[in-house]
DNA sequence: GTCTATAGGATGATAGAC
DNA sequence: GTCTATCATCCTATAGAC
């Protein structure tokens, strides 16, 4: 239900949407969804919410079958696992990115809190392995963060995600910022 | 009318902004609308295309008042150029990037060839810094572009647009891709 | 060129039966 | 929990007066 949601979120935005899509994509009338969810907001809240979840659960779990000083393996680790998330099946994570920014204010400060804890989590990722000189001392990392993530998640827009060209762009990420 | 309509598309996404708004913040009614374009989708297909070749244009002329050896200027100016558009007054470019992918396929077709054109001068001026030595020799520039690309198109999402703010960033693109 | 008025249909949401 | 039926509102688009 949700995922339906968030398939179609992903592929049309957020307005070109209706309730009644979700619902038979779901399987349900428009009705019925009512019982679940008291609006099209709080739909998508639960979209917003749940896609930062399984991004940040996925990489957290990553890295804690990494070595803690393998700075590399983590890096590259983290952003294989953001890619392959924005490209999974029914992406709650790659619909989140998409409508992001078209859904109603209300509803984007909600899924705030979640989101500042995902990027707590690659800063620290990416200071680390900038102490240990795997990230080249002259970038800064509270700038170059949004960058990565800004190039990683432009992806969808381009690349069609099959296997081989997600190595290729992980592996080209890793030549940009590495020493 | 058009720059009223790049200006919603931008916040609201495509679908979200109806004539009725676009026809109001251009001074105008629903009807009156129709006398210019035949149909929403052609409104549009203009942003679009409009936005295009604004950005094209721009990037052209910067790169005509910089000497042709200079290849670290020649990408400076590049870049900055084309984030200047994405963040100027009724942005036309914004717009098309930012609802490009949300515009029926008719649409995004008939907005591919301008596209192509500016990817075009993107890759010769790429592949020309790299010759040159300012790029660094193991990155690809096919994947390269689209990344980097993303990352300054992805900047709408998280910066404020100041004149400082887009300085560093440019710099911080430079120091990830040169030598 | 711009207006008013309106057609024809889709949309988010609710009420109430089962 | 899911359904049908429906409301009020919005949408794109058109017709015709000025």
């Amino acid at each position: 239900m949700l995922s339906a949601a968030a398939k179609q979120f992903r592929a049309n935005g957020y307005a070109a949407v209706s309730l009644r899509a979700i619902a038979k994509a779901a399987g349900l009338t428009t009705g019925s969804m009512y019982y679940h969810f008291k609006s099209k907001e709080d739909i998508v809240g639960e979209v917003l919410f749940q896609g930062h979840l399984i991004v940040l659960d996925q990489v957290k779990a990553t890295l804690d079958n990494i070595a803690t000083d393998d700075h590399e393996a983590r890096l590259r680790g983290a952003i294989k696992t953001h890619i392959l998330c924005l490209f999974g099946e029914d992406s709650l994570p790659a619909a989140n990115i998409r409508i992001f920014s078209q859904v109603p204010q209300e509803v984007r400060s909600g899924a705030m809190a979640t989101r500042r804890a995902y990027e707590a989590l690659w800063i620290g990722l990416l200071e680390q392995a900038q102490r240990a000189g795997q990230i080249r001392a002259n970038l800064s990392v509270p700038i170059l963060l949004p960058l990565m993530l800004g190039a990683i998640n432009w992806t969808t827009e381009w690349s069609n995600g099959d296997e081989d060209s997600l190595e290729t762009i992980v592996t080209e990420l890793m030549l940009l910022i590495q020493r």
